[in-house]
DNA sequence: ATTGACGTTTACGTTAACGTCAATTATGTT
DNA sequence: AACATAATTGACGTTAACGTAAACGTCAAT
């Protein structure tokens, strides 16, 4: 007798929890078919129930870092990269592990170059509010008295 | 008698110094191609002399605006409409300002939650290093003495 | 007057990141 | 058993953001 997908469900659901594509997809606001382009792209490895692949913690995690960098403007291969990092850091020997802590380097100064720019952009965007409230209120205050609000 | 490139930029010189597609590209590390291509989208609107484009110090803040906007992972689209927001708060009249101050709500926020998955991001990345850091103590560090650590 | 450096337009090619559709295969429901 | 529902693979289409190549113009210097 072969297992259904409910009976193997509830056997692992004892263990953990897990979902089918359509739930990820849903829960992240994606799609089925962006969520198997990552798996093709080696970024997800759900487990399988026959056919069906089935999620579990570790995948939607996955699928947060990959989203979040995604937003963050990093590509699926640069995202396919910190994700090595990840595993090294866990999986890694005494000598690949001091490599590791200089390419840990170069992303943070990746991500705190991001965050000047984004700093940048804030300031700027504050910026042109503040020119924005000014000509408002030349426009609207009605003190008109000075020349330059004639138009 | 026609002006000549150089007695053009002689005059304007006196006014605002200029720069040709090739200062533009090496100064900002990108490619003429990839200049055009921004003209080409409305995100630039350079000055010509005859036929060959002349960039001066808007146009260098503006292609300094674009790549940040890249970095920052916005399409060339969103770019375009943020330079709008910057138009309007200059040019535009009292009705759509106040319209204007909601659009940069927006895009303040928009750019306040990349702050928060870069913030994330670091402190993801911080925590994978100091598990980094801890393995390799364990490995290196010889104080074996402890059960976990055999593998 | 030719060479070389730079710039221009036009057009087609390329890559990443999916979308879309079709044909097929379980799975649970009635 | 029949049926709708949901998932799978495979193939091709699409969009954004340029790259690349061809063919030509312009100017300064030789």
């Amino acid at each position: 007798m072969v297992e259904t997908h409910r009976q193997i469900c509830a056997a692992v659901e004892a263990a953990e929890k897990t979902w089918g594509i359509a739930d990820l997809a849903a829960d992240f606001e994606t799609t089925a078919r962006a969520i198997r382009f990552y798996e093709a792209e080696g970024l997800l490895t759900p487990r399988r129930a026959g056919q069906r692949r089935i999620y579990g913690r570790r995948d939607r995690t996955r699928l947060r870092l990959i989203l979040r960098g995604k937003r963050l403007g990093f590509s699926l291969a640069e995202i396919r990269e910190i994700f090595g990092l990840y595993e090294d850091a866990e999986t890694g020997e005494a000598g690949q592990l001091s490599l590791l802590l200089g390419r840990i380097a170069e992303r943070r100064a990746a991500l705190e170059f991001k965050r000047r720019d984004l700093a940048a952009a804030l300031e700027e965007l504050d910026e042109v509010e503040r020119g924005c409230r000014r000509r408002l209120g030349e426009l609207t205050g009605g003190k008109a008295a000075d020349g330059k609000a004639a138009t």
